[in-house]
Order: structure tokens, then C-alpha cells, then sequence
DNA sequence: CCCCACGATGACTACGTAGTCGCTATGTCT
DNA sequence: AGACATAGCGACTACGTAGTCATCGTGGGG
């Protein structure tokens, strides 16, 4: 015996009680049919008794099958991957799937392999890399399906599915034309993190809608994504006259931004526009509202799980990537002409 | 045979190039002792060829151990449980665990129990109860240890750990305290969903407070953590010039508050002091930076998962539960006197 | 110089489930 | 009425791992 301690009950205990073979209890369990109205009913009830629930490591031993997905993130902390993460369980649990989560911490030595090495050994039909990373490092290999949200990650798995990248790209090429478009000479940029591929993403398509109009490309500057950041990088750029446009990576450093720009008495949008990125809850409610972008990861979450769980159903036939989710931006008043 | 498909190499292939038996190889993977250094390296060499990985599900039928610990929460969208969940996965791997989540949704049906059931059929050592929820429903029967973080759960386990509930206590009463110190004649309450323990526990004590000074208490309004649910009961408080101090029970609905003060004409704290509760990130950089309250979820989390592993661990010498975590107040600019 | 202790390893087995196949009873069709 | 399909169920087995115990070889003490 290996456990000492009592471990729950088993089918075959129910099976006992019920008066039938262990097969049959796993054949209610598992709806299956032949199986008598009558039969079926005594060993729910013996089930019921004993309270017994099937025993998913044993079956994901014998079936392969895990009903379990393992989502990948850098640190779930933030507005985006977090509504992310929320909508993803959502839509997991609908298709019967349960996730594993593994954040990959920016001040953490393991990188993303021993993430996705943790989950492998827990055991998952599908990996989830919420944000297509780039640590530089050798590619990852995976025996399981992969899904990534965005660019094309490193990794080396049987399969490997993505969804369009459109993600930030249009959206903020947007967001720097609607500022260009009232009257400001050029859009200075507040970047996340390299590290991330909608940092990264979003930082070039700012910068494409620069180029493309002619436009002077200011330095861009780096933030974490958190609004002391944006302050701190908002203080640079206040001391700054030329600065009358500002597009930062998220809202929480536009927001940040805003603080530095109040406290240094330039005025928004008088002085200077601010667009954020991810229209979080509290856009609409601070001072200024925040014009920024809206995305929809509820629905991201939804196309993307939908998506997977077809191919892992039926990997023969496996359906058209769902079409690219909309983003739109949401003009409020913290973007405005330049001061005259 | 059960699966075509291709199954990922066992531990007794690599037994075979290796030339051992599948339990020196199981031996290896174990540390266990008793292995020559050059039989290690060569098994280490051919797993490594054959990218084997130990099979978690079988490890866990045989020995009844998951390293596995599943999360019950609420809805993860908002900061409070967010940064929560992100800090409990960064503690639980720590310990060698893995975290699996299982949201409970306010729109959602299926409730608590559908849950933990799903939990319970993947295999789980343990389930933290993040919110303690008061459903109403029958009591949940359990067959692992729950550690809850909070009040008390309506649940039927083995062992039930519970972190000390002090949590907001103390700390919303010291804000409503601080309020009335200002000068105000009492303090106006938007409380969280009644179904959260955490919106119940603020409101109990903002209650308390209010009494223990013989303050009018005057009826609570019940919001929904949103900003926009502060936003719209803000103003019909702001309709109402005998308000003169807000405490909501968290930072965002403060904020919605804020924003319709604002658009009433009634300044912050001018007219209108304004208290949050959780400390976001964005607190300190809105429009007046908010008074709040500091909670220190990591640490938290920290404790909360030490304590429930080190009872895994060893069940006979469970260690005295945690002390309570420090919750500061943290005043800002959105409260002060009241007008005069 | 023999016996024994001990280190290193292997054979065997159980864990709980679901696939496969075989058996029985009950129709059903000709 | 006899051959045969079919529904309902059980016996047997494999999945990959780790506990238990047996086996082999080697070095040290009597």
C-alpha cells in the first residue's frame, strides 16, 4: 500500500455497493448508453452515498486526455492579461476544459520554459501562450498543441495555432493618426516593456504611422506598465515644450502621465493630449477621460479557446482562424488640437 | 490499446536506453538515493534524447498527491482578487505546487459548488477559498483541506485552515475613523456585492464605526466593484448636500464616486471627502490621488499558502495560523475637513 | 579467509479508469 | 419455430509510476 491515509472512494466501491461491475459505473459516469433507466439510478445513488467522483488521473492516465488547458502569461497583475485570463476560464469552463496557470515573473530567473515544463509535467492537452514571448532563448519543445494570442512565439510543438496578430497593430496605428489628424506635429510614444509582444506590437505601429505621414519619430520611452512609470516618464516628457501629443502602451501609464503633466501645470488636453491603450474600467471615469482603445478579450478569449478546443476535438478538421477581433478606439477628452 | 495517437515517451523507454530498469529510472527522476552518479547521467542522457517527462497523472493515481492546489474565486477581473490569484500562483510554485483556478461568476448559474466539483474531479491536494462565499446554499462537502482567506465557508472538509480574518476589518473602520476625526458628522458607505465576504466585512465595520461614535449611520448603497456603478450611485449621493464623506469599498467605485462629485460641481475633497479601499496602482496618480487602503495581498498570499502546504506537509504539526497582515491606511488628497 | 552488512539495482505489483470482447436474455424476422 | 440481431452487462486488461522486497556484488571485521 502506498497511502497510508483513506482515499476516496473508487468506482469499484461503487460498483459494489451497487450491486454491478466496476465497467457499468464507469458507463453512467461517462453517459454512455446501454445502461438500464433502472441500473443507472442505483449507482448514482450508491455514488451519491459514498461520494464518489471520478478519479481524473486515472483516466487522463488511460485516455491521454487531460481536460485540462496550461495558459502561459507574464504576470497576471496588469488590466490586460488579467481580463485576458478571467475570459479565458470562462470560456474553458464552457467547454468543459479546466486552466492551469503559470506566470512567467519579469523578476524571476525561470523563464518561460520552466513555465511551460511545469505544465507539461501536470499534464495538459493544450498550451495557451498568452503573449508570444521573446526572451531570446533557444525554442521551447512541446508535445502538445500550442495556442498563441499574437506573433509567432518560439516554440516547437505539433501544432501550432495562432490568432491573427492584428491585435494592437491597427488600433494603435489609429490612435496616432486620430492625434496627428488634430493638428499635433508629431506623437511622442510611452512603450511597455520589450519583453512583451503587444509592447513591441504596439511601439511599431506607432511608429509606422509616423513614418508613413512624414512625421518626426521621437525616442520612444520605456515604461513597466504601471502608472508610476508613466508618471516618471510623463515627468521627463513635461519638461519638454515640444511635447503635445503623448500615446502610451496602456492606460495605467497614460494615466500616470497625465499626473506628471498636471503636477508640471500643463494642462490636458489644453497643453498636451494623452491616448492610453486597453480602455480600462476606470478610462471613462478619471480626469480627463481617457481616450484610448478598446479591445475586446472576451471575445479574443472566446475565438481563441473555441478555436482550440475544435482542432483538439477534431484535428483533421480544423476551422478557419477566427477572424481578427475589433478594436476601437474611444475618443473622450483627454486628446484634443495643439495649443495654438 | 486505448490512444492511437502517439503517447509521449515513458519511464520505461528511457529504462530501455538506457539499459536499467523503469524503477532506477523512477529512482533518478525522485532523487533517491542509492544511484551510482554514472547510472544517473545515463538515464539523465536518455530521457533527454527522448524528451521524456515524468507523467503527473500516473504519479498521482499511484501516490494520491496532485502538487496541485485549486483556486476558487470570484470573478478575478478586479484588482483586489486579481493581484491576489497572481500572487498566490507566484507562492504556490515557490512550494512546487501548481494553481488551477475555477471562477464563480455573478452571471453564472452554475455556482460555488459546480466549482469545487470540477476541482475535485481534476485533482486537487487542496482548495483555497479566496472570497468565503455565503451563497446560502447547503453546505459543500469537501474531501481535501481547504484553506479559506476570510470568514468562515459554509464547507464540510477534513480540515478547514483559515487565515485570520482581520482583513478589512480594522483597516475600514480606521478610514471611517479618520473621516469623522476630519470633522464630518458621518460617512456615507458604497458597499461592495453583498455575495463577496470582503464587501460584507467593510460594510460591518464601516457600520461599527459610525456607532461606536454615535454618528447617524445612514443607509448603505450597494454597488458592484465597477467604476460605473460608483459613478451612478455617486450621483445620487451627490444630489444630496448633507454628504459630506464617502468611503467606498474599493478604489474604483471611489473614483466613479469622484467623477460624478466632479460633474455635480462638488469638489473633491473640498465639498466631498472620498475614501477607497485596496490601494491600486492608479490611486496615487487620479485626480485628487485618492485616500485608500493599503492591502498587502502578496504577503497575504505568502502567508496563506505557506501555512496550507506546511499543513500538507505534515499534517500532525500544523503551525499556529499566520498573523494577520498589515492593512495601512494611506491618506491622500481626496479627503479632508469638511466644508464649513 | 569466510561471513555479513550494505550499497546498487531489478522484479513485481497496485493505483482507478475505460476499451475490447464475450456472454446472456430478449425479442424479431422469416 | 428456429436462426439471428441486439441490448445490457461483466471479465479482463493496459496506462506509467513508485512501494516493497529480493538479489547481486563488494569490502571489512572476526
Amino acid at each position: 500500500m502506498v497511502d497510508a491515509g483513506k482515499r476516496p472512494p473508487s468506482g469499484t466501491a461503487v460498483a459494489l455497493l451497487a450491486g454491478v461491475s466496476q465497467k457499468t459505473v464507469s458507463r453512467v459516469f461517462n453517459n454512455e448508453p446501454s445502461v438500464t433507466e433502472e441500473t443507472r439510478t442505483r449507482v448514482l445513488a450508491a455514488a451519491q452515498q459514498l461520494g464518489y467522483r471520478p478519479n481524473g488521473a486515472a483516466r487522463a492516465l488511460l485516455t491521454g486526455r487531460h481536460d485540462r488547458i496550461g495558459v502561459v502569461s507574464l504576470s497576471t497583475a496588469h488590466y490586460g492579461p488579467s481580463s485576458l485570463l478571467v475570459a479565458l476560464e470562462r470560456a474553458a469552463r464552457r467547454a468543459n476544459y479546466s486552466l492551469i496557470v503559470a506566470n512567467s515573473f519579469d523578476d524571476d530567473a525561470s523563464g518561460i520554459k520552466a513555465a511551460v515544463d511545469n505544465l507539461l509535467v501536470q499534464g495538459v492537452d493544450a498550451i495557451i501562450l498568452s503573449e508570444p514571448i521573446d526572451d531570446g532563448e533557444a525554442p521551447i519543445t512541446v508535445d502538445v498543441p500550442v495556442l498563441t494570442l499574437g506573433g509567432a512565439p518560439s516554440v516547437q510543438a505539433p501544432t501550432v495555432l495562432s490568432m491573427p496578430a492584428a491585435e494592437g497593430g491597427a488600433a494603435a496605428t489609429e490612435v496616432t493618426r486620430h492625434l496627428l489628424a488634430l493638428g499635433h506635429r508629431t506623437v511622442h510614444h510611452i512603450a511597455g516593456p520589450q519583453r512583451w509582444w503587444a509592447a513591441r506590437e504596439r511601439q511599431r505601429s506607432w511608429h509606422e504611422a509616423l513614418t508613413a505621414t512624414n512625421a518626426a519619430v521621437p525616442q520612444a520611452l520605456t515604461g513597466d506598465w504601471t502608472p508610476r512609470s508613466g508618471y516618471e516618464l510623463g515627468r521627463e516628457l513635461a519638461r519638454d515644450p515640444d511635447v503635445t501629443a503623448i500615446f502610451a502602451a496602456n492606460d495605467d501609464m497614460a494615466i500616470g502621465a497625465i499626473h506628471a503633466l498636471h503636477e508640471a501645470g500643463r494642462q490636458v488636453p489644453g497643453d498636451v493630449s494623452v491616448a492610453g491603450f486597453d480602455d480600462i474600467p476606470l478610462a471613462a471615469h478619471v480626469t480627463p477621460p481617457l481616450t484610448t482603445v478598446s479591445t475586446d478579450n472576451a471575445e479574443l478569449a472566446e475565438n481563441g479557446l473555441h478555436y482550440l478546443t475544435a482542432f483538439l476535438a477534431d484535428p483533421d478538421h480544423v476551422p478557419a482562424a477566427p477572424q481578427t477581433h475589433q478594436h476601437r478606439i474611444i475618443v473622450r477628452n483627454s486628446t484634443g488640437p495643439p495649443p495654438t
